[in-house]
DNA sequence: CTATTTTAAGACAAAAGACTCTTCATTTAA
DNA sequence: TTAAATGAAGAGTCTTTTGTCTTAAAATAG
């Protein structure tokens, strides 16, 4: 798998608060419903995300998380570096440890461009860029739902 | 991780294989010594390999594995395919079931581009490309060594 | 102040991946 | 024919990832 569950639990989050309009906290347990996440799972993946500064937290009622900056500013890259790490960005394709220019395995020239297009479109991909493209075709971030029935209150 | 720590083994052992000239039988208890790798494991690893048709086995003394094919003719996204599955080709990035053209998530566009480009340079990678580049830079396979040493009696 | 709502933190359990070990069957060489 | 070398198969262990549960701390509403 190319990333993580947590990271993609984390990607989606990420994605619903994006696509909320109102600069609002939202409940997690609110969030885990509607993602189809375990609460307490989902919890300790945002807890990374806070911690990693992409989100803020507020307790108590009327509390949540709610992103830090605004959403066309946040990449993808933003979230799989907070939860992943680089190691997917910088990681020898047959797991040599300090894979480089200097000390390279066979594969390492071509597997160094086919990393920066996985990199490049981590980069160049926003949260906002797929909640507007999920709002206009009405896709989905859970198995079966949709985006009409995820904003729905 | 993009592959598994069994499918980055098997590829080692399918380039091992791939940079000896002659077309004979290796033991797989050469193999994982010159790979650095756990023999009981590369064994179940080529065991796969073998009933996937990549390789075939020979019991007994001078026994041992060897490619059905010429290298030329192995793409590294056999290897891959044989240990892996496809799963790496043909997963949602988001890890929504069904993800396809039909039913996509937001993110299903650009991951496709992203995909493929995997795909194709796994699929235009020979086994051969890679022995060769080894050899003419002498590189590596394992954490220290260099292909000089591993193709050494 | 008190009860309620919420995140924070960490212990714990289950599942999957990575790896080891033992036993068995096959083949060859002497 | 017998001993040695080898792959085949599967049980078992360790580690990491994934997921659950409990308790504490913070904040608000009344």
């Amino acid at each position: 798998m190319l990333l993580s569950k947590s990271c993609v639990y984390g990607l989606r989050a990420t994605l619903y608060l994006a696509s909320k309009e109102k600069e609002e906290f939202i409940p997690i347990k609110r969030m885990s419903e509607k993602l189809e996440i375990s609460f307490h799972f989902l919890t300790k993946i945002l807890q990374q995300l806070t911690a990693d500064g992409l989100l803020e937290s507020f307790k108590g009622p009327n509390g949540g998380v709610r992103l830090t900056k605004a959403p066309q500013k946040i990449a993808l890259i933003d979230v799989v570096l907070a939860i992943d790490g680089p190691k997917l960005l910088t990681e020898c394709a047959l797991g040599l440890p300090g894979c480089g220019l200097k000390n390279p395995c066979p594969l390492h020239d071509k597997w160094a461009v086919t990393r920066d297009s996985i990199r490049d479109m981590l980069a160049n991909t926003s949260l906002t860029d797929l909640a507007e493209k999920g709002k206009a075709e009405n896709l989905r971030l859970t198995d079966d739902g949709d985006f009409e029935e995820l904003l729905r209150d």
